[in-house]
DNA sequence: CGAACAGGCGCC
DNA sequence: AAAGGGCGCCTGTTCG
């Protein structure tokens, strides 16, 4: 069974609609009075909910209310609008409705503004519950007819929604103390009245005096360059493997400075002070925000947390962090999906087992071969690397390199699940813009595959803890990398539902292809231990 | 003055 | 040795 839910104002009355399987509601609208009943269908009869979105679930989870399964209307409506080519237009509930009535959609409402219509808002009021419940019904045919791929995705990304609202409301156990303590380190104490930290100063004074003491503000590219240029040196860009290129005594207290500013900056004091409450770290993640798949973030940028703090998030006392990240989740992706299994074979470091084989030992380069031929990148040596990579893994090769000619001609390319590219834009046929999508359309196949296998992964490895009643809690998700709270009398038990997550997630994807997706985990207090 | 863009760099 | 796929977010700079 299923049943759509319409949260309504809060403090106000609950609306829901059971429905059939293929979305045809079942019996009569019902109204509950608040939330506290949804617990109650939930143990009853553990339905399917179908929410307009993430926020409907938000809603519930502050209530005290969690469910097992989702279908979330507007990421299945995005995941469907992209299958049909048309990546990007709008798919929220609105648009969704009016694509039903034969309308064209207005654009969606901006991101995060989940709130009541605004007060000056003139269109006709919308009845959210009996929207959800048609378009709903039309997305059950159109999956029907999509076929069990899609509907793993669709329901891989709904999955995705309820982790990612579970993990923002739990938080990730973060440290002030360490943190205050790493970055004094670092930086030296904090400046009271803002301004620079005085290790900053210091190196912005290195590389003021290396520059003949003539002031200048290290944080300004212009300025920089044009004293490089004044120096004889003639530089593109002030990137740093372009300053680490030339012999300058600027060069050093320069680049040490740009590090320590970009901590300081990204996730110095103001950071802490912003985005850490109660020990927690709460920040919003937008499943599905990436084109590939990936999931996205919204304030404190979650998934660029700096290694240098990384001491700071730690495990409650009595507590563990459970760490597992795939290992080289994106060339056994491509193995598995072109059937070229060869390049993929056991569980060990893929790069060294390959270097043995191909490229006399060297680990680097066989990193550098596979990553350029995922990437598209021909320079700085790769050309002769991925002559070897042509040769010795045809099948694998070949994949992409479809997947880069298709996106090259302007045509669509597709994840195994089918999560569906953006179409080509006006002026792709010109060849830098062609060249440059098929980079795009060869690193989509494989990077979305992976996204969506880790996306399957997550939703196994939460409904296998929630059946165990396990004690640990999904805290943090990142790509290919997962990290649990938990109690640590619960920790090795956590940590094997994780590989038999990635088991699952594997076969579900691939079926019986040899093709092994190891993880690497570690039980730690500390997120930064290895 | 704020908005929009560019440069740069953190993560995968 | 050279600098490529996806993001978010900071500062500096320019534009309206």
């Amino acid at each position: 069974m299923r049943i759509a839910v319409d949260p309504g104002p809060r403090d106000g009355p609950v609306r829901i609609r059971r429905l059939a399987d293929d979305g045809a509601p079942l019996g009569f609208e019902e109204t509950l009075t608040d939330l506290a009943p949804v617990a109650e269908l939930e143990r009853e009869h553990g339905p399917r909910w179908v929410f307009a979105r993430a926020h409907t679930y938000r809603r519930l989870l502050a209530a005290g209310v969690d469910v097992a399964r989702a279908h979330d209307v507007e990421l299945v409506e995005g995941l469907l609008v992209g299958a049909a080519g048309h990546y990007g237009q709008p798919h929220g509930l609105a648009a969704a409705t009016a694509r039903l009535h034969g309308r064209t959609p207005d654009p969606d409402p901006p991101a995060g503004d989940d709130g009541p219509p605004a007060l000056f808002e003139t269109g006709p009021a919308t009845d959210e519950l009996t929207e959800v419940v048609a378009v709903h019904a039309a997305q059950q045919r159109a999956l029907a007819a999509a076929g069990p791929r899609m509907r793993l995705l669709a329901a891989a990304e709904s999955a995705g929604m309820l982790v990612a609202e579970e993990m923002t409301c739990y938080g990730l156990p973060w440290h002030p103390d360490i943190h205050d303590r790493l970055l004094t380190e670092l930086l030296g104490p904090r400046p009271v009245l803002g301004g620079r930290p005085p290790n900053l100063a210091a190196l912005a004074e290195k590389v003021t005096a290396a520059f003949g003491g003539r002031q200048l503000n290290p944080d300004s590219p212009a300025e920089v360059l044009r004293a490089f240029a004044r120096a004889g040196h003639e530089l593109e860009t002030t990137r740093s493997w372009e300053l680490r290129r030339i012999d300058h005594p600027a060069v050093e207290p320069l680049l040490a400075y740009k590090e320590l500013a970009r901590l300081h900056s990204a996730h110095g004091w103001s950071w802490l002070r912003t985005w850490v409450d109660g020990g927690r770290f709460r920040p919003e993640y937008v499943v599905g925000g990436v084109v590939s798949g990936r999931w996205a973030s919204r304030g404190g940028g979650a998934l660029q947390i700096p290694r240098a703090v990384r001491a700071a998030v730690r495990a409650d006392p009595g507590w563990r962090l459970v760490v597992a990240d795939a290992a080289q989740l994106e060339p056994r992706v491509l193995a598995a999906l072109s059937g070229d299994h060869a390049l993929a074979l056991g569980e060990d470091d893929l790069y060294t087992a390959l270097a043995a084989r191909e490229f006399g030992g060297d680990r680097a380069k066989a990193k550098l071969a596979l990553l350029s031929a995922m990437y598209g990148q021909t320079s700085g040596g790769a050309g002769v690397l991925l002559a070897t990579l042509r040769r010795r893994f045809p099948a694998a090769m070949g994949y992409v390199e479809d997947a880069a000619r298709a996106g090259e001609e302007g045509r669509l390319v597709r994840s195994h699940l089918g999560r569906t590219c953006p179409p080509a834009r006006p002026g792709h046929e010109q060849p830098a813009a062609a060249r440059a999508r098929g980079r795009f359309t060869r690193n989509f196949v494989v990077q979305a595959t992976a996204a969506e296998w880790a996306l399957v992964l997550l939703a196994e490895l939460r409904l296998q803890l929630r059946a165990a009643r396990s004690p640990a809690r999904l805290v943090f998700f990142q790509h290919d990398e997962v990290l649990l709270h938990t109690p640590a009398a619960a920790a090795e038990e956590a940590a094997a539902a994780v590989r038999a997550a990635a088991e699952t997630a594997g076969r579900r994807l691939f079926g019986a292809s040899p093709v092994r997706f190891p993880m690497q985990l570690r039980i730690v207090e500390g997120y930064d231990e290895r």
